[in-house]
DNA sequence: TTCCAGTCCCTTTTT
DNA sequence: GGGACTGGAA
């Protein structure tokens, strides 16, 4: 052990020896965060701690497995194994299917992802007969998951007016109904989504002091990675569970605090020395990971958020290149860009494919990119995006597998009851939910008794239900003996799965019969891999667990050398030689969505110091001057982030400049460059910008898309808008003018303000008298006229 | 009941 | 530009 602990600085040493008590670790980018963590480990056990009384959450199951494995090598592979480490969800899942009796749930209960939650608030939405266009599935869904990451049950719900209230300005009056059908629905169903496997938990815990004392007692020692990104939800657990010992390690970066949108409190993170009492305080602030040049930039970036602890990341690295900002004209220009650039730094420096990665904030994004790395035969990987398991084949045998172990799982029968076709159609599915409903049963228990109920349903449909409900159970007795491959292997095969998608010849019928494969493949590993375990058991259920709280991250082979292509969200936690970030553009980093308020914006800051910061020796920043937006084109201006680095560290090999009409019009009018606007944006600007669309129109009148030369000079002239403000909203045909009272789906009643812009980029001033003052584009907002 | 063509969103980010 | 959904015809 000492040999490890004479790895470590001074300020890394320190909170890996201090044993007991609360303690908070705040952890620059790059400041080997994770070597505490996991010396911490195999510290707290070389003074007698028994790794099952241990519990480390991390933010990915692929942290979680590599800490293991760096643990193992220090105090041995057999005690390594019985730490308790993965993320929230898989650990609690785990726990909650030990503890599934006391909740009335099956052990078996199924994990609906986000998929099937839609489904199933879509059709309760038309079941309960509303519009489904007010009741959108996908903000019902995200509405009842921020219900629960605050531990707002059905019940907490119906005695909060303010919450109801709420929901009926949004013209949601039917909210709660909504929220409780779905809660019941679930249950029924015997599943659970990704935000009940930390409610539940939560419930677990306070209605069974009993349970708590358990778990209390076999975690003497927690340690949590990532904590800035961490709910209210867990942070109850994390509370709940450290307790009576009080041996709580948090570590984390406020700085990096990302994912605010799915109810992470980045006041958990703030306010963890009240939490607590004698609580002890470590920074790691030297940077072992980037150049001074990168960690001095993302310095300066995040020097321009209000809200953060204080905090000095410096490094002893090299100076290194500044940070290249290339402007291209397109979209596909920039990815061309990308790929040249990687092709010619990897011969210059004798580099792999896997030194480089591309960051973006979307992953729409990820096209342009592609098709330039392609024809550049650079082999790459998207990470993210549309994972395996959600494919539909692959959710279709999945969904199978699901039915075997928990019938009563309402998505997966819905899903696969009729595919491949067997006549079963949606009128007597229909009926079946409502019978199931009635007699509070499950769907299949209904089709099981279909003779003793009274559903009107003719004798051919009996007997194909009666057909579906044998070859399940068929299925389910197979389950028994044989291991997950075997039974998939059956399963697809005498469904009729594989010979459905074997009709389709076509490239992506071709695609689809090798992920199925690829699936049975990797079942296969399963198998073989959990024979290793002693204990395990290499069920069913275990493997359908894996693959429901899976990340694409998680399943990453190492081995492979490719570029990386993926999400910012996604990179954090991971480094690389060379990053670019790309489509650096107003209204898409920042994004559009996320400059209503400060704490927007400043969230849409840490995201682009996480960017920055995963660069190792060298950093792209990239923008281009129009790109492709829902199959239009859509001119954009350099992003407000690229000016508010400080100048000393950038190399700007393109002018910064704003364009404001089409090239093509422009083209033969290039004249002087205009200053560049954009390095003065005030740091902290939070307004919109002053519309100055008011070329755009005329330069979408010609029907046949610009063709860039690749010669075409790079320099265009800036136009002043003049006459935004003159003109008429026309999309509303001029109905909509200021004075008018209208109603939002989601800002409730507010007043118009001003219209501006033209064409497709008409915008209105709003003042709603929830959420002040915000500008829609009228193209999207769905508002109604009041008065 | 099935299939196809047209329509409608859509683009924040994910366990 | 594309994926999910819908409505009408076979």
């Amino acid at each position: 052990m000492e040999k490890y602990l004479s790895q470590l600085n001074e300020a890394q040493l320190a909170p890996t020896i201090q044993k007991d008590g609360p303690m908070i670790v705040i952890a620059g980018a790059g400041s080997g965060k994770t070597r505490v963590l996991t010396y911490r480990i195999a510290y707290l056990m070389s003074q007698g701690v028994d790794a099952f009384n241990i519990l480390s959450l991390t933010f990915t199951n692929k942290a979680a497995r590599e800490m293991k494995e760096r643990i193992a090598a220090i105090v041995g592979q057999s005690e390594a194994r019985n730490l308790w480490m993965g993320t929230f969800h898989s650990i609690f899942a785990k726990i909650l299917r030990i503890e599934a009796d006391k909740l009335g749930y099956p052990t078996n209960f199924t994990i609906y992802d986000s998929q099937d939650s839609d489904k199933l608030i879509g059709s309760i939405i038309r079941e309960m007969g509303l519009d489904k266009d007010i009741y959108k599935a996908k903000s019902i869904r995200s509405r009842i998951s921020s219900y629960k990451n605050s531990l707002i049950t059905v019940r907490a719900y119906f005695q909060n007016s303010e919450l109801q209230e709420a929901d009926a300005m949004a013209r949601r009056p039917r909210m709660g109904d909504i929220y409780k059908a779905y809660v019941d629905r679930c249950f029924k169903a015997g599943a659970m989504d990704f935000d009940d496997l930390l409610l539940k938990t939560n419930e677990l815990l306070t209605r069974f002091p009993e349970v708590l004392m358990k778990y209390q007692n076999r975690f003497r020692y927690i340690l949590v990675d990532e904590y800035q990104d961490t709910n209210h939800s867990q942070y109850l657990i994390v509370r709940a569970l450290s307790d009576k010992f009080q041996n709580i390690c948090v570590v984390g970066d406020d700085a990096q605090s990302i994912y605010a949108f799915r109810g992470a409190n980045i006041n958990n993170i703030l306010n963890f020395q009240k939490d607590y009492d004698n609580v002890k305080l470590f920074r790691l602030e030297q940077n072992y990971r980037s150049t001074k040049n990168i960690v001095n930039a993302a310095n300066s970036i995040i020097d321009k958020n209000q809200t953060k602890l204080d905090k000095v990341v410096w490094t002893a690295n090299d100076e290194g290149g500044k940070i290249v900002v290339n402007r291209s004209l397109t979209d596909g220009d920039e990815g061309r860009y990308v790929a040249s650039t990687i092709w010619e730094t990897k011969m210059n420096e004798q580099l792999e494919n896997k030194d480089f990665a591309v960051l973006y904030r979307t992953n729409a994004q990820s096209r342009a990119i592609e098709d330039a790395l392609r024809k550049r035969d650079i082999p790459y990987k998207i990470y993210g995006g549309l994972s395996f398991y959600q494919r539909k084949e692959i959710k279709d045998v999945i969904s199978y597998l699901r039915l075997i172990i928990n019938p009563a799982d309402e998505e997966a029968l819905k899903r696969v009851i009729n595919f491949p076709p067997r006549g079963i159609g949606a009128t007597t599915v229909d009926r079946l939910v409502v019978a199931a409903n009635g007699y509070n049963r499950s769907i299949f228990e209904v089709m099981k008794n279909i003779d003793k109920t009274d559903v009107k349903i003719n004798s051919g449909t009996k007997g194909k239900l009666q057909d579906f409900v044998t070859l399940i159970e068929s299925y389910q007795v197979m389950n028994q003996n044989a291991d997950v491959f075997e039974l998939a292997e059956h399963v697809t095969r005498t469904s009729g799965l594989i010979k459905e998608f074997k009709k389709d010849a076509t490239p992506e019928g071709v695609t689809r019969m090798e992920n199925i494969e690829e699936l049975l493949n990797g079942m296969k590993d399963f198998v073989e891999g959990q024979r290793e375990v002693a204990d395990a058991t290499a069920s069913l259920a275990e493997f359908l667990e894996d693959v429901a709280l899976s990340s694409d991250l998680d399943s990453d082979k190492e081995d492979v050398d490719h570029v990386a292509l993926m999400t910012i969200h996604l990179a954090k936690g991971l480094e690389f030689p060379h990053v670019f970030i790309v489509g650096l553009e107003e209204d898409l980093f920042p994004s559009a969505m996320s400059m209503n308020t400060r704490s927007e914006l400043e969230e849409e800051r840490r995201l682009f110091y996480v960017a920055l910061t995963r660069a190792e020796k060298q950093a792209y920043l990239t923008y281009a001057l129009s790109r492709y937006r829902w199959g239009k084109l859509v001119d954009a201006d350099p992003s407000r982030f690229i000016s508010e680095i400080d100048e000393q560290y950038l190399d700007i090999t393109t002018p910064i400049e704003e364009r404001r009409i089409n090239p093509m019009l422009d083209a033969d009018i290039f004249g002087d460059v205009s200053p560049n606007t954009r390095q003065n944006v005030a740091s902290n600007n939070i307004r919109f910008k002053p519309a100055k669309q008011a070329n755009l129109k005329k330069g979408s009148a010609p029907k046949e898309q610009p063709k860039f030369q690749p010669n075409a000079p790079k320099k265009l002239t800036k136009v002043e808008s003049s006459s935004s403000s003159g003109q008429e909203a026309n999309l509303f045909d001029g109905k909509l003018v200021p004075g008018n009272v209208v109603n939002h789906m989601r800002f409730g009643k507010g007043e118009v303000l001003k219209i501006e812009g033209t064409g497709a980029d008409v915008k209105a001033e709003i003042k709603f008298q929830q959420v002040g003052v915000k500008k829609l584009l009228l193209r999207f907002a769905k508002l109604d006229v009041i008065g």
